[in-house]
DNA sequence: CTTGCTCCTCTAGTCGCTAGAGAAAGTAGG
DNA sequence: CCTACTTTCTCTAGCGACTAGAGGAGCAAG
């Protein structure tokens, strides 16, 4: 079982090294052992734990979303269907920000693309920003 | 030109309360008149402006990217010239930002797909996870 | 005139980091 | 062994964008 310093989990993982000591610090990351002189050796589960932590967060679920996850790999007999459900709430609302950003991408296409013929108040951006969400953009 | 309570206008604008009086604090709405008993007093423009900040917040615009595209609509007159690259840098990041969203979506749309509702040890979503980034999905 | 709501200001807390100070421990060269 | 450099340690403070709470004042209805 090698050991590795703080340095080399930051390496391996892409996690910068004060975010490593902060997961510990917030219990996300158990509180390795120490050597001598009290520095943190981490080992291989360390980096898999931390390697599932990044990727996580990479895809925007939350730090409590992530100790639910962890806490289901601990007892891996368990039905899947929690897992499942913290996935599909998140699925949900990353679809539901793609079709608003596609609406917004649009508007703002049209607006560079008309530029040199327009002035900014027949920009539609803002009306879009401003609608309410179900926007008014259907005749163009 | 009706007067409108904070309170009417977070109700429609679904934006809170100490949110309102948050955006006036950092200069994103302007500070209102106040009433003889120092009640801030809104008009429709105001809940215009909140509706556009909360929309685009909503799509993950930070806020000096909203005090931009607020600057654009505060000078409707000015040629589109100006408002060109500030629309086009935003439409680089709209698209971005769009296609970051949609790796995502499909990652966890797989995840939520092979979910076979067994174990949680068989559970895609915690194996996609703990892969690192450029995970080993290639079949399925 | 009292009850109950809204509003006021102010401070402090949240989340998920990130940056900096100052000190100690480890490492490589001379 | 001494020096210089790097890594790590702890601790505190800061960030963005809010959110929550205390304590007080305004206002409308009964």
């Amino acid at each position: 079982m090698l050991e590795l310093s703080i340095g080399e989990v930051s390496r391996r993982t892409k996690v910068k090294v004060p975010t490593i000591r902060f997961y510990e610090q917030i219990g996300l990351l158990p509180a390795p052992p120490r050597t001598e002189g009290n520095r943190r050796r981490y080992d291989e589960a360390d980096v898999r734990r931390l390697a599932f932590i990044r990727h996580a967060r990479e895809l925007g679920f939350e730090v409590d979303d992530i100790r639910e996850l962890l806490s289901l790999t601990a007892q891996p007999n368990r039905s899947c269907h929690e897992a499942d459900s913290i996935a599909s709430r998140h699925l949900q609302e990353v679809e539901r920000r793609i079709a608003r950003l596609d609406a917004l991408r649009v508007e703002l296409q049209r607006m560079v693309d008309e530029c040199g013929h327009g002035r900014v108040c027949d920009c539609r951006v803002i009306q879009v920003l401003a609608d309410h969400g179900q926007c008014a953009h259907h005749r163009h």
